[in-house]
RNA sequence: UCCGAAGUAGCUCAGUUGGUUAGAGCAUCUGACUGUUAAUCAGAGGGUCGCAGGUUCAAGUCCUGCCUUCGGAGCCA
């Protein structure tokens, strides 16, 4: 094999001769000196050309070079003189391609013209930083799973029926079968995984076609989701908080580099611990009307009114999870949902049955709910009733109801959804910086 | 879907109460500079002012419609 030598790891070749294959990042000149900045995908490297110091073919050839032309540089690793990094004494290059005028030039862009170059944006320092902390948290996922005794069960993307109502379903023809949905969620297959395995997980994209234009939502997702015989409630919440600790530790551990190239808080990171608070929906309103939070509602003339106190069985939105979350350092679970609220799969608690088992977790700093979870109904006649009230069709559900009929058990799960992680841990404004080709309600392309 | 904002050079923007030939920085090209850090300095080229109508002696600027994008809300991970 070839010998490579990577940027990232160049301090292990002081003083030897390494060549570099990349792309050039920007350059300077100044008189007879040419400082390179040279990028192989690993970090980027500081190269100096001295005219006397090479032949004239190589000097011309980098008086040529533009921004992003590729070229194998020849030279030999030395300390920078001013800085604690390592530069590249250039002896020789060979120019694989010049290219033409780069659109991503150092100065400010708009987000439109960097969202329509995407494929390009993605080689800039801070994309890059972004997309690594995004592998490390999908590794630290599957960690997780592997050393905890869960077996990997993925679920089909093509779905004939609905998990959570029909109005934000993609759909396609599929052969003489009719219509066919990109998954929401692969939960109910999960489900008949847990009751085969004990512990299972599944990990992929899902698809949901709200027309929700924020900085929170894309309509193409990644999303791992547990599902555990055997669990209730409050062993899930136990999960989801060792979980999210490990997330957050490794991410910490191995992508410091990244963090500092995000200029992320690392003191913020570091305060997630366990235990996280739980506290339950009602004492969250509790919360919310002490701070005197309001309700806003749409009403018919189309005006908005505000409501005060905050009424019961309502869902948070963005100002409440926030009012929640703000006299706290770490992620908070919210659990004991009002019924309404909620899915259909969701048990209902035993000693009260206006509310559910579930809980969603939300992310401090503002970064809302990262995670949704809670026990699954495993009572074949209470699931069929809660099945008709949704007004969802039974007959697309009686593979799901079978897992009730043979062995039920007490079970619960979570969804994690992985491009809000990697907002909140990288500190991010928007979801689209989050995945390498975002899929948003208004962009599909490139 | 609803509310709000914006579209001027390849990019980021300025453009006054409507008034000569629409400007700047970056990028590109030419040149200067032996330690530059978004290098700097001198010069050159680069425009269907989103699209379509309208008002006016005169429209980048005012009016109407449309398109696109951005921000927010609801819903959610």
């Amino acid at each position: 094999m070839k010998k490579r030598y990577f940027i990232d790891k160049i301090a292990d070749y002081v003083g030897q001769e390494v060549i570099i294959r990349g792309w050039l990042y920007n350059i300077r000149t100044s008189g007879k000196l040419m400082f390179p900045q040279l990028r192989d995908g690993t970090g980027i490297i500081q190269g100096v050309v001295s005219q006397k110091e090479v032949s004239e073919k190589v000097w011309e050839d980098f008086k040529k070079l533009t921004q992003e032309s590729s070229l194998i540089v020849t030279g030999t690793v030395a300390k920078h003189p001013k800085k604690e990094e390592y530069e590249l004494h250039v002896k020789d290059v060979e120019v694989i391609q010049v290219a033409e005028a780069y659109p991503i030039t150092p100065k400010d862009h708009g987000i439109e013209f960097l969202a329509d170059h995407r494929h390009l944006w993605v080689r800039s320092q801070r994309q890059t930083a972004i997309i690594k902390v995004r592998e490390e948290i999908i590794k630290a996922c599957r960690d997780y799973m592997y050393d905890n005794g869960f077996t990997l069960f993925d679920s089909p993307i093509f779905t004939p029926n609905a998990a959570e109502g029909t109005t934000t379903l993609f759909s396609s023809d599929y052969f003489d079968l009719g219509k066919a949905y990109l998954a929401q969620t692969g939960q109910l297959y999960a489900e008949a995984g847990a009751m085969a395995f004990g512990k299972v997980y599944d990990f992929g994209p899902t698809f949901r076609a709200e027309k929700s234009k924020t900085r929170r939502h894309l309509t193409e997702f990644w999303m791992i989701e547990p599902e555990m015989a055997f669990y209730d409630i409050y062993d899930d919440m136990d999960l989801i908080e060792d979980f999210i600790v490990y997330i957050v530790e490794r991410v910490i551990k191995s992508r410091r580099k990244e963090l500092d190239i995000l200029e992320r808080d690392i003191t913020k990171l570091e305060a997630v611990k366990k235990p996280f608070p739980r506290i339950t929906y009602d004492e969250a309103v509790e919360i919310i009307n002490k701070k005197n939070v309001p309700l806003i509602r749409k009403k018919a003339d189309g005006g908005e009114e505000e409501i005060r106190p905050f009424p019961w069985g309502e869902d948070f939105g963005a100002p409440h999870e926030e009012a929640v979350v703000e006299d706290y350092d770490r992620p908070v679970m919210v659990y004991n949902w009002p019924s309404e609220a909620k899915a259909f799969y969701m048990k209902r608690d035993p000693e009260n049955p206006k509310v559910v088992r579930g809980v969603d977790v939300l992310a401090p700093e503002g970064y809302g709910e990262i995670v949704g979870g809670s026990e699954r109904e495993d009572d074949l006649g209470l699931l069929e009733s809660r099945i008709k009230e949704h007004n969802l069709p039974m007959d697309a559900f009686g593979w799901y109801l079978d897992l009730r009929r043979f062995g039920s058990v007490p079970h619960s799960g979570f969804g994690m959804g992985i491009e809000r992680v990697v907002c909140w841990l990288c500190k991010l404004d928007h979801v689209r910086e989050s995945i390498p080709f975002p899929r948003l309600m208004y962009r599909n392309r490139p």
